[in-house]
DNA sequence: GTGTTTTAATAACGATCATTATGAAAAAGA
DNA sequence: TCTTTTTCATAATGATCGTTATTAAAACAC
Protein backbone atom coordinates (compact mmCIF):
# COMPACT_ATOMS: atom_id res chain seq x y z
CA UNK A 1 0.00 0.00 0.00
CA UNK A 2 1.35 3.48 -0.46
CA UNK A 3 2.78 5.10 -3.41
CA UNK A 4 5.89 3.50 -5.22
CA UNK A 5 9.68 4.87 -5.06
CA UNK A 6 10.44 6.88 -8.61
CA UNK A 7 14.07 6.67 -8.09
CA UNK A 8 16.51 4.48 -8.01
CA UNK A 9 18.21 3.98 -4.68
CA UNK A 10 21.25 2.13 -6.34
CA UNK A 11 21.57 5.04 -8.54
CA UNK A 12 21.58 7.69 -6.45
CA UNK A 13 23.89 6.48 -3.65
CA UNK A 14 26.32 5.80 -7.02
CA UNK A 15 25.66 9.95 -7.46
CA UNK A 16 26.42 10.84 -3.78
CA UNK A 17 29.45 8.46 -3.57
CA UNK A 18 30.56 10.25 -6.66
CA UNK A 19 29.93 13.52 -4.87
CA UNK A 20 32.19 12.56 -1.43
CA UNK A 21 34.87 11.52 -3.51
CA UNK A 22 35.47 14.66 -5.17
CA UNK A 23 34.63 16.27 -1.88
CA UNK A 24 35.28 14.71 1.17
CA UNK A 25 32.19 14.44 3.64
CA UNK A 26 32.20 17.79 5.10
CA UNK A 27 33.14 19.62 1.36
CA UNK A 28 30.14 17.88 0.02
CA UNK A 29 26.74 19.94 0.61
CA UNK A 30 23.15 18.75 -0.09
CA UNK A 31 22.86 21.23 -2.92
CA UNK A 32 25.55 18.98 -4.14
CA UNK A 33 24.11 15.98 -3.39
CA UNK A 34 20.69 16.58 -4.40
CA UNK A 35 22.37 18.32 -7.87
CA UNK A 36 24.17 15.22 -8.68
CA UNK A 37 21.29 12.44 -7.45
CA UNK A 38 18.92 14.76 -9.89
CA UNK A 39 16.75 14.30 -6.22
CA UNK A 40 15.27 16.12 -3.83
CA UNK A 41 16.24 16.90 -0.34
CA UNK A 42 13.93 15.18 1.57
CA UNK A 43 13.89 12.07 -1.07
CA UNK A 44 17.50 11.54 0.01
CA UNK A 45 16.88 11.74 4.27
CA UNK A 46 13.62 9.38 3.67
CA UNK A 47 15.96 6.73 1.81
CA UNK A 48 18.88 6.80 3.69
CA UNK A 49 18.50 8.97 7.42
CA UNK A 50 21.06 12.09 7.63
CA UNK A 51 24.37 12.99 5.97
CA UNK A 52 26.64 10.74 8.11
CA UNK A 53 24.17 7.35 7.39
CA UNK A 54 24.87 8.30 3.94
CA UNK A 55 28.17 8.67 4.04
CA UNK A 56 28.40 5.38 5.79
CA UNK A 57 26.30 3.90 2.98
CA UNK A 58 28.43 5.16 0.13
CA UNK A 59 31.88 4.15 2.09
CA UNK A 60 30.57 0.60 2.43
CA UNK A 61 29.57 0.64 -1.36
CA UNK A 62 33.19 2.24 -2.36
CA UNK A 63 34.84 -1.16 -0.68
CA UNK A 64 32.46 -3.21 -2.21
CA UNK A 65 32.93 -2.28 -5.76
CA UNK A 66 36.06 -0.37 -6.05
CA UNK A 67 38.73 -1.39 -3.36
CA UNK A 68 37.91 -5.07 -3.88
CA UNK A 69 41.16 -5.32 -5.64
CA UNK A 70 42.38 -5.56 -1.52
CA UNK A 71 40.31 -9.09 -0.78
CA UNK A 72 41.58 -10.25 -4.43
CA UNK A 73 45.00 -9.71 -3.86
CA UNK A 74 45.43 -11.42 -0.88
CA UNK A 75 44.58 -14.09 -2.12
CA UNK A 76 47.66 -14.16 -4.85
CA UNK A 77 50.32 -16.77 -4.25
CA UNK A 78 53.44 -14.64 -3.13
CA UNK A 79 53.26 -11.59 -0.75
CA UNK A 80 54.66 -9.82 -3.24
CA UNK A 81 52.68 -10.09 -6.00
CA UNK A 82 49.94 -9.19 -3.26
CA UNK A 83 51.79 -6.05 -2.63
CA UNK A 84 52.32 -5.23 -6.09
CA UNK A 85 48.49 -6.23 -7.34
CA UNK A 86 47.31 -3.31 -4.62
CA UNK A 87 50.07 -0.94 -5.15
CA UNK A 88 49.31 -1.01 -9.43
CA UNK A 89 45.52 -1.48 -8.15
CA UNK A 90 45.50 1.61 -6.60
CA UNK A 91 47.84 3.22 -9.11
CA UNK A 92 44.72 2.79 -11.55
CA UNK A 93 41.78 3.01 -9.08
CA UNK A 94 43.40 7.05 -7.94
CA UNK A 95 43.37 8.03 -11.30
CA UNK A 96 40.61 5.97 -12.99
CA UNK A 97 37.91 9.37 -13.38
CA UNK A 98 39.29 12.48 -13.74
CA UNK A 99 36.65 14.35 -11.84
CA UNK A 100 37.18 12.31 -8.26
CA UNK A 101 40.81 11.30 -8.17
CA UNK A 102 42.06 9.78 -5.58
CA UNK A 103 40.31 7.90 -2.85
CA UNK A 104 37.27 8.03 -1.05
CA UNK A 105 38.86 6.49 2.10
CA UNK A 106 41.90 9.45 2.16
CA UNK A 107 39.40 12.42 0.87
CA UNK A 108 36.36 11.67 3.05
CA UNK A 109 37.95 13.55 6.04
CA UNK A 110 41.16 13.55 7.18
CA UNK A 111 41.13 16.64 9.33
CA UNK A 112 37.68 18.89 9.67
CA UNK A 113 35.39 20.04 12.03
CA UNK A 114 34.53 18.31 15.68
CA UNK A 115 31.08 17.50 13.96
CA UNK A 116 32.61 15.23 11.66
CA UNK A 117 34.87 13.29 14.21
CA UNK A 118 32.73 10.18 13.88
CA UNK A 119 32.83 10.19 10.24
CA UNK A 120 36.76 10.23 10.32
CA UNK A 121 37.36 7.30 13.21
CA UNK A 122 34.76 5.51 10.65
CA UNK A 123 37.78 5.96 8.11
CA UNK A 124 40.46 5.14 10.02
CA UNK A 125 38.59 2.10 11.18
CA UNK A 126 38.18 0.77 7.55
CA UNK A 127 41.58 2.02 6.65
CA UNK A 128 42.83 -0.27 9.72
CA UNK A 129 40.73 -3.68 8.41
CA UNK A 130 42.28 -3.26 5.40
CA UNK A 131 45.62 -3.07 6.83
CA UNK A 132 44.88 -5.79 9.21
CA UNK A 133 43.42 -8.22 6.30
CA UNK A 134 47.30 -7.33 4.48
CA UNK A 135 49.13 -8.11 7.93
CA UNK A 136 47.58 -11.42 8.28
CA UNK A 137 48.20 -12.29 4.57
CA UNK A 138 52.33 -11.40 5.23
CA UNK A 139 51.84 -13.23 8.37
CA UNK A 140 50.94 -16.13 6.41
CA UNK A 141 53.71 -15.29 4.18
CA UNK A 142 56.45 -15.27 6.39
CA UNK A 143 55.22 -18.89 7.99
CA UNK A 144 55.21 -20.00 4.14
CA UNK A 145 58.83 -18.98 3.45
CA UNK A 146 57.48 -16.77 1.17
CA UNK A 147 59.28 -13.77 3.40
CA UNK A 148 62.43 -14.40 5.19
CA UNK A 149 62.62 -15.37 9.18
CA UNK A 150 63.77 -11.35 9.42
CA UNK A 151 60.65 -9.82 7.84
CA UNK A 152 58.31 -7.63 10.12
CA UNK A 153 54.69 -8.19 8.57
CA UNK A 154 53.37 -4.96 10.72
CA UNK A 155 55.96 -2.94 8.94
CA UNK A 156 55.63 -3.90 5.69
CA UNK A 157 51.37 -4.05 5.57
CA UNK A 158 52.44 -0.06 7.04
CA UNK A 159 55.14 0.40 4.64
CA UNK A 160 52.20 -0.85 1.52
CA UNK A 161 49.09 1.08 3.06
CA UNK A 162 51.64 3.95 3.35
CA UNK A 163 52.81 4.03 -0.09
CA UNK A 164 49.06 3.60 -0.70
CA UNK A 165 47.85 6.31 1.01
CA UNK A 166 50.82 8.65 -0.20
CA UNK A 167 49.76 8.04 -4.26
CA UNK A 168 45.98 8.76 -3.15
CA UNK A 169 47.23 12.09 -1.93
CA UNK A 170 49.65 12.90 -5.14
CA UNK A 171 46.72 11.56 -7.46
CA UNK A 172 44.37 14.47 -6.00
CA UNK A 173 47.07 17.02 -6.62
CA UNK A 174 47.32 15.75 -10.30
CA UNK A 175 49.52 13.20 -10.61
CA UNK A 176 49.25 10.55 -13.61
CA UNK A 177 48.98 6.64 -13.43
CA UNK A 178 52.22 6.70 -15.03
CA UNK A 179 53.96 8.61 -12.49
CA UNK A 180 51.99 6.80 -9.81
CA UNK A 181 53.30 3.42 -11.07
CA UNK A 182 56.58 4.69 -10.87
CA UNK A 183 56.21 5.03 -7.50
CA UNK A 184 54.53 1.74 -6.68
CA UNK A 185 57.63 -0.18 -8.84
CA UNK A 186 59.91 1.76 -6.62
CA UNK A 187 58.35 0.74 -3.33
CA UNK A 188 58.20 -3.04 -4.70
CA UNK A 189 61.40 -2.88 -5.16
CA UNK A 190 62.43 -2.67 -1.93
CA UNK A 191 60.51 -5.97 -1.29
CA UNK A 192 62.41 -8.30 0.67
CA UNK A 193 63.11 -11.93 -0.67
CA UNK A 194 61.76 -15.18 0.48
CA UNK A 195 63.28 -18.64 0.19
CA UNK A 196 62.22 -19.57 -2.87
CA UNK A 197 61.76 -16.09 -4.86
CA UNK A 198 64.17 -14.91 -7.25
CA UNK A 199 65.07 -11.78 -5.53
CA UNK A 200 66.02 -9.84 -8.79
CA UNK A 201 66.88 -5.99 -8.41
CA UNK A 202 64.59 -3.71 -10.11
CA UNK B 1 49.72 58.30 15.85
CA UNK B 2 46.89 56.05 17.35
CA UNK B 3 46.56 53.18 19.12
CA UNK B 4 49.08 49.88 19.82
CA UNK B 5 47.94 46.75 18.99
CA UNK B 6 47.85 44.57 22.12
CA UNK B 7 48.06 41.50 21.09
CA UNK B 8 51.12 39.82 19.99
CA UNK B 9 50.81 38.87 16.13
CA UNK B 10 53.36 36.05 16.05
CA UNK B 11 51.54 34.33 18.88
CA UNK B 12 48.15 34.65 17.48
CA UNK B 13 49.57 33.41 14.14
CA UNK B 14 50.60 30.53 15.74
CA UNK B 15 47.48 29.30 17.26
CA UNK B 16 46.14 30.27 13.90
CA UNK B 17 48.74 27.53 12.76
CA UNK B 18 47.92 25.00 15.00
CA UNK B 19 43.95 25.27 14.56
CA UNK B 20 44.37 24.67 10.70
CA UNK B 21 47.00 21.99 11.66
CA UNK B 22 44.23 20.04 13.94
CA UNK B 23 41.04 20.43 11.86
CA UNK B 24 41.86 21.72 7.93
CA UNK B 25 40.97 24.84 6.27
CA UNK B 26 37.14 24.74 6.31
CA UNK B 27 37.21 22.73 9.32
CA UNK B 28 38.61 25.48 11.32
CA UNK B 29 35.89 27.97 12.01
CA UNK B 30 36.27 31.72 13.35
CA UNK B 31 34.91 30.42 16.50
CA UNK B 32 37.40 27.47 17.09
CA UNK B 33 40.40 30.85 15.58
CA UNK B 34 39.35 33.33 17.93
CA UNK B 35 39.25 30.95 21.10
CA UNK B 36 42.75 29.51 20.25
CA UNK B 37 43.86 33.17 20.10
CA UNK B 38 42.49 35.02 22.35
CA UNK B 39 41.42 37.44 20.16
CA UNK B 40 38.21 38.98 18.79
CA UNK B 41 37.42 38.37 15.08
CA UNK B 42 38.06 41.96 13.92
CA UNK B 43 41.39 41.75 15.16
CA UNK B 44 42.44 38.46 13.11
CA UNK B 45 40.74 40.34 9.71
CA UNK B 46 42.21 43.79 10.66
CA UNK B 47 46.04 42.01 11.07
CA UNK B 48 45.91 39.20 8.55
CA UNK B 49 42.98 39.73 6.17
CA UNK B 50 40.11 36.58 5.40
CA UNK B 51 40.35 33.13 6.33
CA UNK B 52 42.46 32.40 2.74
CA UNK B 53 45.00 34.91 3.34
CA UNK B 54 45.29 34.11 7.54
CA UNK B 55 46.03 30.77 6.31
CA UNK B 56 48.39 31.09 3.45
CA UNK B 57 50.12 33.08 6.36
CA UNK B 58 50.37 30.05 8.87
CA UNK B 59 51.28 27.65 5.80
CA UNK B 60 54.10 30.01 5.24
CA UNK B 61 55.10 29.90 8.88
CA UNK B 62 54.56 26.19 8.95
CA UNK B 63 56.72 25.83 5.75
CA UNK B 64 59.46 28.16 7.49
CA UNK B 65 59.24 26.79 11.18
CA UNK B 66 58.26 22.96 10.82
CA UNK B 67 59.32 21.77 7.49
CA UNK B 68 62.99 23.43 7.61
CA UNK B 69 63.96 19.80 7.73
CA UNK B 70 63.38 19.54 3.96
CA UNK B 71 66.06 21.74 2.91
CA UNK B 72 68.39 21.03 5.53
CA UNK B 73 68.14 17.75 4.23
CA UNK B 74 69.44 18.65 1.12
CA UNK B 75 72.66 19.90 2.15
CA UNK B 76 73.68 16.48 3.36
CA UNK B 77 76.27 14.34 1.38
CA UNK B 78 74.85 11.37 0.07
CA UNK B 79 71.22 11.00 -1.28
CA UNK B 80 69.89 7.69 1.00
CA UNK B 81 71.13 10.08 3.79
CA UNK B 82 68.67 13.05 2.36
CA UNK B 83 65.98 10.57 1.75
CA UNK B 84 66.32 8.91 5.13
CA UNK B 85 66.40 12.60 7.05
CA UNK B 86 63.52 13.57 5.01
CA UNK B 87 61.48 10.15 6.40
CA UNK B 88 62.72 10.20 10.07
CA UNK B 89 61.71 13.93 10.24
CA UNK B 90 58.55 13.43 9.03
CA UNK B 91 57.95 10.91 11.06
CA UNK B 92 59.07 12.77 14.11
CA UNK B 93 56.81 15.55 13.56
CA UNK B 94 53.91 14.12 12.35
CA UNK B 95 53.81 12.61 16.04
CA UNK B 96 55.15 15.58 17.57
CA UNK B 97 51.95 16.96 19.25
CA UNK B 98 49.48 14.71 20.42
CA UNK B 99 46.61 17.69 19.52
CA UNK B 100 47.26 17.94 16.24
CA UNK B 101 48.93 14.99 14.35
CA UNK B 102 50.07 14.80 10.73
CA UNK B 103 50.94 17.67 7.91
CA UNK B 104 49.57 20.57 7.68
CA UNK B 105 49.86 20.67 4.44
CA UNK B 106 47.95 17.46 4.06
CA UNK B 107 45.69 17.84 6.19
CA UNK B 108 44.56 21.66 4.93
CA UNK B 109 42.41 20.25 2.22
CA UNK B 110 42.67 17.42 -0.06
CA UNK B 111 39.31 17.18 -0.77
CA UNK B 112 36.72 20.14 -0.01
CA UNK B 113 33.98 22.59 -1.26
CA UNK B 114 34.59 24.36 -4.88
CA UNK B 115 35.08 27.44 -2.66
CA UNK B 116 38.57 26.11 -0.88
CA UNK B 117 40.28 25.24 -4.64
CA UNK B 118 42.13 27.71 -4.37
CA UNK B 119 44.15 26.86 -0.50
CA UNK B 120 43.82 23.77 -2.50
CA UNK B 121 46.31 24.88 -5.31
CA UNK B 122 48.54 26.63 -2.90
CA UNK B 123 48.98 23.45 -0.68
CA UNK B 124 49.48 21.31 -4.01
CA UNK B 125 51.99 24.13 -4.93
CA UNK B 126 53.78 23.88 -1.76
CA UNK B 127 54.03 20.25 -1.84
CA UNK B 128 54.58 20.19 -5.90
CA UNK B 129 57.92 22.85 -4.46
CA UNK B 130 58.92 20.54 -2.00
CA UNK B 131 59.38 17.40 -4.12
CA UNK B 132 61.17 19.75 -7.38
CA UNK B 133 63.76 20.49 -4.45
CA UNK B 134 64.31 17.06 -3.62
CA UNK B 135 64.23 15.90 -7.11
CA UNK B 136 67.07 18.28 -8.23
CA UNK B 137 69.16 16.70 -5.21
CA UNK B 138 68.45 13.45 -6.72
CA UNK B 139 69.59 14.53 -9.94
CA UNK B 140 72.72 15.86 -8.51
CA UNK B 141 73.48 12.44 -6.90
CA UNK B 142 73.10 10.64 -9.69
CA UNK B 143 75.70 13.00 -11.98
CA UNK B 144 78.23 12.70 -8.86
CA UNK B 145 77.48 9.03 -9.00
CA UNK B 146 76.13 9.10 -5.70
CA UNK B 147 72.67 7.12 -7.68
CA UNK B 148 73.25 4.77 -10.14
CA UNK B 149 73.13 5.28 -13.53
CA UNK B 150 69.51 3.40 -13.70
CA UNK B 151 68.25 5.59 -11.21
CA UNK B 152 65.16 7.52 -12.14
CA UNK B 153 65.30 11.24 -10.12
CA UNK B 154 61.86 11.92 -10.90
CA UNK B 155 60.43 8.52 -9.48
CA UNK B 156 62.61 8.53 -6.61
CA UNK B 157 61.69 11.92 -5.54
CA UNK B 158 57.86 10.96 -6.06
CA UNK B 159 57.90 7.77 -3.56
CA UNK B 160 59.93 9.39 -1.11
CA UNK B 161 57.30 12.17 -0.93
CA UNK B 162 54.40 10.11 -1.13
CA UNK B 163 56.13 7.49 1.82
CA UNK B 164 56.24 11.03 2.95
CA UNK B 165 52.25 11.90 2.53
CA UNK B 166 51.21 8.42 3.59
CA UNK B 167 52.81 8.87 6.91
CA UNK B 168 51.13 11.91 7.56
CA UNK B 169 48.02 10.04 6.73
CA UNK B 170 48.63 7.04 9.18
CA UNK B 171 49.70 9.84 11.97
CA UNK B 172 46.38 11.52 11.79
CA UNK B 173 45.15 7.96 12.13
CA UNK B 174 46.83 7.63 15.41
CA UNK B 175 49.75 5.82 14.66
CA UNK B 176 52.73 5.85 16.30
CA UNK B 177 56.34 7.70 16.03
CA UNK B 178 57.63 3.98 16.02
CA UNK B 179 55.45 2.46 13.38
CA UNK B 180 56.29 5.59 11.04
CA UNK B 181 60.24 5.14 11.60
CA UNK B 182 59.42 1.17 10.74
CA UNK B 183 57.51 2.34 7.32
CA UNK B 184 60.50 4.75 6.81
CA UNK B 185 63.15 1.93 7.22
CA UNK B 186 61.36 -0.03 5.17
CA UNK B 187 61.13 2.37 2.46
CA UNK B 188 64.94 2.77 2.67
CA UNK B 189 65.73 -0.46 2.87
CA UNK B 190 66.07 -1.04 -1.22
CA UNK B 191 67.72 2.97 -1.44
CA UNK B 192 69.79 2.53 -4.90
CA UNK B 193 73.31 1.96 -4.33
CA UNK B 194 75.93 4.52 -6.08
CA UNK B 195 79.30 3.79 -7.04
CA UNK B 196 80.66 4.42 -3.65
CA UNK B 197 78.06 3.57 -1.39
CA UNK B 198 78.07 0.27 0.46
CA UNK B 199 74.70 -1.37 -0.71
CA UNK B 200 73.64 -2.90 2.56
CA UNK B 201 70.84 -4.75 2.78
CA UNK B 202 68.78 -4.20 5.62
C1' DG C 1 -14.82 4.94 -6.66
C1' DT C 2 -13.39 5.92 -1.69
C1' DG C 3 -10.17 5.97 1.91
C1' DT C 4 -5.60 5.17 3.45
C1' DT C 5 -0.79 5.26 3.05
C1' DT C 6 3.44 6.35 1.13
C1' DT C 7 6.26 9.36 -1.71
C1' DA C 8 7.30 13.95 -4.02
C1' DA C 9 8.16 18.84 -3.96
C1' DT C 10 8.10 23.44 -2.00
C1' DA C 11 9.59 26.01 1.44
C1' DA C 12 10.78 26.91 5.87
C1' DC C 13 13.49 25.84 10.17
C1' DG C 14 17.27 27.22 13.58
C1' DA C 15 22.20 27.12 13.61
C1' DT C 16 26.46 28.35 12.00
C1' DC C 17 29.37 30.13 8.39
C1' DA C 18 32.75 34.13 6.98
C1' DT C 19 32.66 38.89 6.98
C1' DT C 20 31.69 43.81 8.83
C1' DA C 21 29.09 48.07 10.79
C1' DT C 22 29.18 50.36 14.79
C1' DG C 23 30.62 52.75 18.67
C1' DA C 24 33.58 52.82 22.88
C1' DA C 25 38.38 52.91 24.60
C1' DA C 26 43.04 54.23 24.20
C1' DA C 27 47.23 56.29 22.54
C1' DA C 28 49.63 59.98 19.93
C1' DG C 29 50.14 64.90 18.08
C1' DA C 30 48.87 69.67 18.81
C1' DT D 1 43.39 69.43 27.08
C1' DC D 2 41.45 68.63 22.76
C1' DT D 3 41.52 66.41 18.39
C1' DT D 4 42.85 62.75 15.54
C1' DT D 5 43.77 58.10 14.62
C1' DT D 6 43.90 53.41 15.45
C1' DT D 7 42.37 49.29 17.97
C1' DC D 8 39.05 46.96 20.64
C1' DA D 9 34.59 44.54 21.59
C1' DT D 10 29.69 43.80 20.74
C1' DA D 11 26.64 42.53 17.66
C1' DA D 12 24.57 42.30 13.26
C1' DT D 13 25.01 41.07 8.24
C1' DG D 14 23.46 37.89 4.31
C1' DA D 15 24.51 33.31 2.93
C1' DT D 16 24.64 28.60 3.46
C1' DC D 17 24.65 24.64 6.41
C1' DG D 18 21.89 20.11 7.62
C1' DT D 19 17.36 18.93 8.74
C1' DT D 20 12.03 18.99 8.52
C1' DA D 21 6.96 20.71 8.41
C1' DT D 22 3.75 20.89 5.21
C1' DT D 23 1.04 20.04 1.37
C1' DA D 24 0.07 17.94 -3.11
C1' DA D 25 0.28 13.73 -5.89
C1' DA D 26 0.24 8.89 -6.64
C1' DA D 27 -0.60 3.93 -5.72
C1' DC D 28 -2.57 0.28 -3.15
C1' DA D 29 -6.81 -2.02 -0.25
C1' DC D 30 -11.51 -2.29 0.04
Amino acid sequence: MGRHREFDVEKVLDAALCVFWRKGYEGASYADLTEAAGVERPALYSAFGNKEALFRRALDRYYERYLDFIPKSLELPTARAVAAHILYSAAELNTRYSHHTGCLGINGVLAGSDEAEPVRQALIEARAGGEAQLRERLCRAKAEGDLPETAKPDALAAFVMAVSHGMAVQAKAGFSREMLEAVAEQALSTWPAGRSTSSGPK
